[in-house]
DNA sequence: GAGAAGATTATCT
DNA sequence: GATAATCTTCTCC
């Protein structure tokens, strides 16, 4: 490749482009990327799914019951990330939008890997190089997001930084309903990329087995 | 302090 | 398609 990639321009993207309605940063947000830094090296990777959480007013939400310990960073200042634990395994990355106080972020679900994808492929043990970012937990996994890395800015050069990258065209971004989420299944708040491989497949939400 | 549910993924049938 | 693995967080009492 002649052509240097957007990956290249680590340039941090805007703190009012976080300083929005969640439903008008998530379509925005997909053909971004989001670099991650460590001293192995450098992973970016250009987003090709999200899904939309509206604070106190959205059900499936973490903040639907107000503010606690762990998710206090959503109500703070736009652009910086949530990163949570789930399941006993998995780490999820958000980043947090709209004006301070107000809880909506917006959930970072897959993206191809466009930088240090040798690393990433480590990190996945292996993985194919379609799925090394197909999930947000293996988004997480693959660019090494991990609870410390909860609260870090990603508009200011650092560990972890969101870059302008190459916008999807508005007429390439499909949008539908949450996928995973045991409530408000039926709001169309998730947005992808049309065509792209790295968008995880639909699944609703299946209960978990009781013991 | 105890109990239940969870913004998932890998693996087996 | 169904299920196990695994632990943090929140909600009551």
């Amino acid at each position: 490749m002649t052509e240097r990639t957007a990956a290249g321009a680590r340039t941090p993207m805007d703190r009012e482009f976080f300083d929005r309605p969640v439903l008008e940063v998530a379509p925005d947000l997909l053909g971004r990327v989001l670099s991650r830094t460590t001293p192995e090296g450098t992973v970016a990777v250009r987003l090709t799914e999200v899904e939309a959480y509206a604070g106190e007013q959205d059900p499936a939400s973490h903040c639907y019951r107000g503010r606690t310990a762990r998710n206090e960073v959503m109500f703070g200042e736009p652009g910086h990330a949530y990163v949570y634990f789930t399941y006993g395994m998995h780490f999820c990355v958000n980043l947090v939008c709209g004006p301070d106080g107000t809880a909506s972020a917006v959930l970072l679900r897959a993206g191809e890997i466009i930088e240090g994808a040798e690393q990433a492929r480590i990190r996945r043990n292996g993985s194919s190089d379609r799925d090394l970012a197909r999930g947000p937990a293996r988004l997480c996994q693959a660019l090494g997001i991990e609870r410390a890395l909860n609260g870090a800015d990603v508009c200011a050069p650092g560990e972890l930084t969101i870059s302008a990258g190459t916008p999807v065209p508005a007429g390439l971004v499909r949008s539908g309903p949450r996928t995973g989420v045991s409530s408000a299944h039926d709001t169309p708040w998730r947005f992808w990329a049309e065509g792209e491989p790295s968008v995880s497949p639909y699944r609703r939400h299946t209960p978990r087995r009781r013991g």
